[in-house]
RNA sequence: UGGGCGGUCGCCAAGCGGUAAGGCACCGGGCUUUGGAUCCGGUAUCGAAGGUUCGAAUCCUUCCCGCCCAGCCA
């Protein structure tokens, strides 16, 4: 039996089981996480992220976080740093097992160097359009290249003079010598070694020449001692390729184990059409809370808890597939309804004016912090004659089943008083409701007997006086659609951007314990949704995270429908 | 078209020959000073067709559909 907070079965979890069953690898069990520090992590990373942690937790092992930076032109420490932030913020750990693919340069040179000798590399002239060209195709075998027979001699040589930086960029490649005709495109001779004069960012201009991923990632895993290599699902094609390697080499196999990647509805994945968004300045930044990257989630208001428990829940499989956002969404506000403390504030503030409350007076009501946690206790709202509501909570002509303020309506307002609207004062050209008057019935007052009265509805408030300004940001999903690209015909997938997945209040009123509130801390505003304070921000500024589920609004669809 | 990998409820996903877990979403209903939370109830025969078997989502055959591969990217 699976305890509640135990993992849940998938593929791979059952595949380290059993390798621990029989006893491979004398029950160690090394995991890795491996980012390439050209971008920032995003939600899919972190699928990876928590997988290898917790594989490694779950069976007593480790797990390394390896760069696997094998391309000098495109990384940079800046990324480094980045990951590591959001790994640590996610809230894992890997020790002192920070590595680099870099690292092993020197070793994974002197590994090629065992190839060549072997006859199973060689030193190719051919230029990248030629390979091209000599490759073939899905259905046609390519051919060999006419450096492939050359001595060993020569090869070591030219080897020497390419680490040397005697030949220019793109001159030459290394390349292993398996099958040109093979079926899988990649046995084709594929490029162990290239050159390029670029300064690396950890190891500067010590090297021109450059392992490819492919050369280098098996190895690494190997000189590690990584007992499951898991990695996505475009990665199967290149395992014979690994295994090759590994096996001219002589040297330790790990088990490479693919899964598919993440996918998320409403949203992108990808690197390159995230990086886009940025330049082009569909979003503020990497951290915009509109992106899917941990930085950007992480200001929108999401908790590390939550990502972990939503990629929990999505499970592990080969199949590709499209997580519905609306499971992330839900996993925040399980763990938000659970911790963050209730809060009143009034977003689009409609100004009620309670007739028979007397002017001067205060009254400090008490309202609870948490109803799901009673130890978080109570705190003091005050209460006078000048309140402000949400607009959307009065209806001059109120729907079937509206059970807020309308004319003649009563409604109690949270943790005080039951009040009836008695009177509307509108702007005299637009017709716009501008104010409400209302009166209070004291016998009703919040824990009071309140003589049995019960009204449909509770509604929030705040006292207009005794309230502070903030600005509140509101965002909805990135795109229109919950696959970004389903377009017309010619169409870009930037046609179902949502024009409106940012909304800025800026006259909001929330109450005064809101005064201080720290930088990413979260609240519930009390019927509205989560909501973080922003980072960023010298004025109050939150960041709604995501919205309280709106029965109110479904019913109205549904009305509205038909 | 060659090779690799997939196809279980609207979306994820367990299941590994013994008669379809769970979560999200959705739809009812109870409760409620958040139309929140919570509680109860509802919804699949497993891509298709054959076959093996007392018995198949699980084995075999054929077919259909989807994804990946022709970077000196990862």
């Amino acid at each position: 039996m699976l305890k509640a907070d135990s993992p849940s079965s998938n593929f791979i979890r059952n595949i380290v089981l059993e390798d621990l069953e029989a006893n491979k690898n004398h029950g160690r069990v090394l995991t890795r996480f491996p980012p390439e520090p050209n971008g920032h992590l995003h939600i899919g990373h972190a699928k990876s992220i928590c997988l290898n942690f917790g594989l490694a937790a779950e069976f007593g092992g480790l797990c390394n976080l390896r760069f696997d930076d094998t391309n000098p032109g495109r990384e940079d420490v800046e990324y480094v740093e980045s990951i590591k932030s959001a790994i640590r913020w996610l809230g894992f750990d890997w020790g002192d097992r920070e590595y680099y693919a870099s690292d092993y340069f020197e070793q994974l040179y002197q590994f090629a160097v065992r190839l060549i000798k072997d006859g199973k590399a060689y030193i190719c002239d051919l230029s990248a359009g030629q390979m091209r060209e000599y490759r073939g195709t899905l259905t046609e075998p390519g051919k060999d290249s006419p450096f492939r027979t050359r001595s060993v001699e020569e090869n070591m040589g030219l080897y020497e003079r390419m680490r040397a930086g005697e030949f220019q960029e793109g001159s030459r490649t290394l390349r292993a010598k398996i099958d040109m005709a093979s079926s899988n495109l990649n046995m084709r001779d594929p490029v162990m070694y290239r050159i390029l004069y670029a300064t690396h960012h950890r190891t500067g201009d010590k090297w021109c020449i450059y392992p490819t991923y492919d050369f280098a990632h098996g190895q690494s895993d190997s000189i590690e001692g990584i007992t499951h290599s898991v990695c996505t699902l475009e990665f199967e094609d290149h395992r014979p390729l690994y295994d090759w390697f590994l096996d001219q080499l002589k040297v330790y196999h790990p088990r490479q184990i693919e899964f598919a990647r993440l996918n998320l509805s409403y949203t992108l994945m990808s690197k390159r059409r995230l990086l886009e968004l940025v330049e082009q300045g569909h979003v503020t930044g990497w951290d915009d809370p509109r992106m899917p990257t941990l930085a950007g989630l992480r200001r929108r208001g999401y908790t590390p808890e939550s990502i972990r428990n939503f990629c929990e829940r999505i499970g592990v499989a080969k199949k590709n597939s499209t997580v519905d956002i609306a499971l992330l969404e839900h996993c925040l506000r399980e763990e938000l309804n659970r911790c963050a403390p209730r809060v009143m504030a009034v977003l689009r503030p409609l100004r009620v004016v309670i007739d028979n409350y007397p002017e001067d007076r205060v009254e400090e009501v008490e309202a609870v912090n948490n109803p799901e946690d009673p130890s978080m206790g109570t705190r003091k709202v005050p209460f006078s004659r000048v309140l402000y509501v949400e607009q959307e909570d009065f209806r001059e002509d109120p729907p079937k089943q509206f059970f807020r303020l309308a004319p003649g309506r009563e409604v109690r307002l949270r943790y005080a008083y039951i009040i009836k609207c008695v009177g509307v004062v509108k702007e005299p050209v637009t017709g716009e409701v501008t104010e409400l008057h209302c009166t209070f019935d004291p016998d009703t007052k919040s824990g009071s007997a309140q003589g049995g009265r019960r009204v449909k509805g509770t509604i929030h408030w705040v006292s207009a006086a005794h309230s502070l300004e903030a600005e509140v940001r509101l965002y909805n999903h990135l795109f229109v659609k919950p696959d970004p690209d389903d377009v017309e015909e010619g169409a870009d997938w930037k046609s179902n951007l949502n024009e409106n997945s940012l909304e800025i209040l800026t006259s909001c009123r929330v109450e005064p314990s809101l005064a201080g509130a720290v930088p990413e801390s979260h609240y519930q505003f009390e019927r509205l949704g989560y909501f973080s304070v922003d980072s960023s921000d010298r004025t109050l500024t939150f960041n709604r995270a995501v919205p309280l589920r709106d029965t109110w609004a479904k019913i109205e669809k549904a009305q509205k429908k038909g």
